[in-house]
DNA sequence: CGCCAGATTGATACACATCAATTCTCGTGG
DNA sequence: CCACGAGAATTGATGTGTATCAATCTGGCG
C-alpha cells in the first residue's frame, strides 16, 4: 500500500515532486527480461519522469536495482538547496542500506523501470548464494568509489572543472555514443544541482565552451564534445 | 614488500608524506585483541602519524580495518589541491575495493594501528560465512550514506555550516564526549580539506563562534560546545 | 496563437579565497 | 632558564568566482 506516510516532503519544489502511482495504476508491471545475478527475487515497477520512487525519511524496506531509464538520488533542505548525490543507469543498485529509513529521495529523471526487492528476502538469497553477495558488495563499493570522487569534484574544482568533468564523466557511461554525441536525459537544474552550481553558472560556462567550440549543441538535451582533449585537460584530475 | 611502485605521488605537499615504514622496521606489530567478526585473518600494522598506508595509485592487494587512531582518505591534484573523503575511526573498513588500483590514498592522522587483509582471503572467508559479508556490506553501505552525506555538505552548505555540522557529527563518534568537550585528532588544515575550505576561512569562522560563546576552545585541538542547539540550528539539514 | 517551463543573458552582490603579516606554541639547544 | 626557530593558527586587506536578482529568449504544446 502506499499510505502517505510522514517523511521529510521538500518544502519548496513541492508541486514537481510527485508520489510514484499506486499499485492499482500500473495493471500490469512489465516482466522484466535482464535479471542478471539476481533471478526472480524482484518485482519491476515503472515509475513516470519526475516522480518519486521513494522519499528521504521513509521507511527503508526495500532496496531497488535500475532496469531502464536514469534515477537521481537527492535531498532538498528545508529551504530549497537541493543536492543530488548520483545519477543511476540500467543496472545500478540503490537504497542498499542498513539504517530503517532512507537518508535520501530517489526520483525518476526519464520514465523508469526499476525491480524492487524485499531486504529479508535479498538477505536469505545471499546466505544461500554467496556470489551474489560478492556482487552486491562490487557494486556498492564502486558506488563509494564513485562518491569519492564526486567529493573531489564539489570540495575542490571550479565551475568549469566540474562541468568538463561531469561531461566526461557521461559519455563513459553512455553504451553506443563512441563518437561524442551524448543525450543529456536530465535538465541544467538536474545538472546544476548534480555539480553544486547555479543553472545560471551552468548555462554560463556551457555556452562559453560552446562558444570555444570545445562543445556544440543545437537543443540543450543533445550535447557534442567536440574537442575531448580540451575538455579532458579542464577535467585534470579523474 | 615495499617497493617503490609507480603510483601517482603528490607534486604539491611533498615533504609531508612519507611512506609507511619498511615491515622490517617494525619487528614485532602488537597483537590486536578486539578481532571483531573478522578472525585472524589480517596482520595488525602500526603506522607512524602523517605517514601514508598507501597511495593513490598502488595496486590494490590489500584491505584494511582501523584498529586504533584516525586514518583519513584523501586525494591531491596535481597542483596541490586537496580533498579528504573521510576520516576513519576504530572498526571502520576501508579500501574495500574492487578496482586493481586505490584511488585514494590513505593516511595516518594519528599514530595508528590497522588491520591489513588479503583480498582473496577475504573473498574465501565470506564464502564460508555469510554473516561476515553481511557484516561487511553493512559498513560500506554504511559509508556510503555517510558519503552522500559529505556531498550535500560540500555541494550546498554555507562555511559555518559546514563546520557546525562537522562538530556535530564529531561530537556522535568521539566514545566519551558526553559533556561537550571534543578531543580534534587532526588540525586546521585537515579539518578544512574535508570541508572544502581553506584554512583561513576554518579559523575565521571557529574563532567567531568562539566570540559568540557557541563554542569554546583554549587549545586549538581542544574544543568545547557549548551551546549544541545554536551549533545544530546552524547544521540544519542533517 | 499564446502560454509556460526551461534556458539564456546581463548587472550586481557577496562569501570565501588569496595574499600578507603577525602571533602563538612548543621543542631544542645554548 | 631563556633565546631561537619552525610550523600552525590567527588576523587583516583585498580580489574574484560564483550566486543572486532580473529580464529576455526559446521551443513545445494545448
Amino acid at each position: 500500500m502506499y499510505a502517505i506516510t510522514t517523511s521529510t516532503r521538500p518544502a519548496a519544489p513541492v508541486s514537481a515532486m510527485l508520489r510514484p502511482f499506486p499499485a492499482s495504476a500500473h495493471p500490469q508491471p512489465k516482466a522484466v527480461d535482464s535479471l542478471g545475478a539476481f533471478g526472480r527475487l524482484g518485482t519491476a515497477i515503472k515509475v513516470e519522469r519526475n516522480r518519486a520512487i521513494y522519499f528521504e525519511g521513509d521507511d527503508a524496506e526495500h532496496c531497488y536495482r535500475v532496469v531502464s531509464g536514469m534515477v537521481r538520488l537527492c535531498k532538498v533542505t528545508e529551504d530549497g538547496r537541493r543536492q543530488i548525490a548520483a545519477f543511476l543507469i540500467e543496472g545500478d543498485l540503490f537504497a542498499w542500506t542498513d539504517q530503517e529509513a532512507y537518508q535520501f529521495s530517489a526520483e525518476a529523471v526519464t520514465d523508469v523501470t526499476v525491480e524492487k526487492f524485499s531486504r529479508a528476502r535479498i538477505d536469505e538469497a545471499v546466505k544461500d548464494s554467496p556470489s551474489l553477495g560478492r556482487t552486491i558488495l562490487a557494486m556498492v563499493s564502486g558506488q563509494l568509489a564513485a562518491a569519492h570522487d564526486h567529493l573531489l569534484l564539489l570540495g575542490r574544482m571550479t565551475a568549469s572543472e566540474r562541468i568538463a568533468t561531469f561531461l566526461i564523466h557521461l559519455r563513459k557511461r553512455q553504451p553506443g555514443a563512441a563518437s561524442g554525441a551524448i543525450e543529456l536525459a536530465m535538465n541544467r537544474t538536474d545538472f546544476a544541482d548534480d555539480l553544486g552550481l547555479t543553472v545560471e553558472t551552468v548555462s554560463r560556462v556551457m555556452n562559453g565552451l560552446k562558444r570555444r567550440g570545445v562543445i556544440a549543441f543545437a537543443a540543450p538535451e543533445n550535447v557534442q564534445l567536440k574537442q575531448s582533449g580540451t575538455l579532458e585537460r579542464l577535467a585534470m584530475a579523474a
